[in-house]
DNA sequence: CGTGAATGTTATGATAGATAGCTTTTTCCG
DNA sequence: CGGAAAAAGCTATCTATCATAACATTCACG
């Protein structure tokens, strides 16, 4: 093989998230949404309330960040902020959130079945274990 | 589990690949590098002359985005250009873009195996397979 | 009570990646 | 040969992502 990079686990792994990141992305055209508005609408859909402080942790996203990220999808109705205390506001989906969640969600599985069906039977096993132990692993090693 | 995310494995991929990128531009930053300029000086290295265009392909970055990459690198004393015909040009390493060029290797090769070991020794097997089929798996599901 | 931490926010910059269009040059086929 | 099509490099522009710093308000805790 001429290329140097295909023997680096790391080089591999970017490459693979890369291209199966562009899939969701297109998967989620239609809806409208980025793969980030899916995935914090599936997130306020598994604990609604949840401060959008502790979903920008829960999805490694920056406090600063998440603002345009949260106003976009309130903008477009799918989102709903109640104050929770003073300071932190609880993320609702609103009616048509929910709908559209539910849109997010078969586009998603359809992602993950797709990409999971093209790998080689006996390698579907370990897949999910190998990528939480890379996840572990990357962030073990920078901290 | 509450984080309905930890489940996907594209999700999972898309956090490791983010970490370890993470931490790989941490270990190229005092080369003054990000890991774009670093994979091109590899590919290069690997095969000296390779056009800008071919590597790009190679690397997955388009041509009008190789542009400004390539600038970058021959601005700073590590790619010459050579023209190899009328519309093509050859990339080859200066001898600082060598030395510079073994560094990146060093840095690399650290990071790969930091994450290498990072790993359950059961799983060190399977990763390079499991993230290759991914990979091909997931160009091939998007096309 | 008062200090420090947390939350949301604004502003700003750097990096990546995508698209469209242009010029020059090469290729290829009739 | 000659002209159409393709390829290479480039410019310009736009979007998304991510990172930092600073600020005001509010909460937590000793």
């Amino acid at each position: 093989m001429n290329d140097p990079l295909a023997s680096l686990p790391g080089y591999v792994l970017r490459r693979a998230s890369a291209a199966a990141l562009a899939g969701l992305n297109r998967r989620l055209t239609p809806l409208g949404l980025r793969h980030v508005d899916a995935s914090l609408l599936l997130v306020v859909h598994a604990r609604p309330g949840i401060t959008q402080s502790e979903a920008g942790r829960q999805l490694d996203i920056q406090r600063a960040n998440m603002v345009p990220i949260v106003a976009r999808l309130e903008a477009r109705g799918l989102l709903d902020r109640r104050r929770a205390d003073g300071r932190s506001q609880g993320l609702y989906l609103s009616e048509e959130g929910e709908v559209v969640c539910a849109g997010v969600r078969d586009a998603v599985d359809t992602h993950e079945r797709l990409l999971f069906e093209a790998l080689p039977i006996k390698l579907r096993g370990h897949a999910l274990d190998v990528l939480t132990a890379l996840w572990q692993a990357a962030e073990a090693v920078d901290g």
